[in-house]
DNA sequence: TTGCTTGCAAAGGGTTTGCATAGGA
DNA sequence: TCCTATGCAAACCCTTTGCAAGCAA
């Protein structure tokens, strides 16, 4: 297990990065949330986003999206799965339970230690797919 | 749909770097591809690869890994699912046919036009595990 | 001949890192 | 006090792009 939080300090950068990735469910990318907690830290700097972004995600607080040329980042850790608008690249989540028995499929036919997998879909948002009827 | 093989011209370069991502199952990034390429046509660039693969993975032919670092490429492009190395980074092909009733269980409980999906599952691979075993 | 492709090199864009200072515990 | 965390800016790395020359059709 890697799940340790370790002796990680609360700072007021730490505990503001996660309230605001906690408040919404847009799956920011690392700049979206150094833009939203410069509202409240005018002096935070997007290395201390980063470096947080990556601390947060090992103790376990925070979720790193897969996939995307962007790094995006969830603050719901339950597993679960996703839907990326293959036009617009926005993210959302799947109301779908995660299904553990997966898991068990695949560790029967590889020789790998499975602990886990991500699903995610692809398609057109509704967004999107007005813009693609009208053309 | 965004299938079109299109006017694709074949040139060397572009043949050569479709025959050597054939020849492996290793998905590799397009630097590893760019090294063995090299190997046939010494005055290659990097960017006529990269380029390539664009091309190549828009015709259809390549398929582009989501997910990790840095970006791989797979020549097997009929629907399949991968395993990653959550410790050494390795993506492997997984005889595990794709299921299309993910489709449309996503389909139903989202308002996206669904098109596919991605599922890859992480854990340690045989070697790797060995590794942890002696720590 | 036409215009897609290439090689080269520079630019881009997201992420990481070194360093001196600040500040939790 | 001790040591992690921060701000700042430069460095990094992968990927993309502009351009003149090359080459497939």
């Amino acid at each position: 297990m890697v799940t340790g939080s370790g002796n990680m300090r609360m700072t007021r950068q730490r505990q503001v990065i996660l309230e605001e990735l906690t408040k919404v469910t847009s799956h920011p990318t690392a700049d979206e949330l150094y833009l939203a907690v410069r509202r409240r830290l005018q002096r935070i700097s997007l290395g201390t986003v980063y470096r947080n972004l990556e601390v947060l995600s090992q103790a376990g607080k925070v979720l790193r999206l897969r996939g995307g040329a962007q790094r995006r980042f969830d603050a719901m850790v339950d597993p679960h799965y996703h839907v990326r608008c293959c036009n617009c690249g926005k993210v959302e989540d799947l109301p779908m339970q995660a299904n553990k028995r997966l898991d068990s499929a695949a560790a029967q036919i590889c020789d790998y230690s499975i602990d886990g997998h991500w699903l995610e879909f692809s398609g057109l948002c509704p967004t999107c797919q007005r813009t693609a009827a009208h053309e």
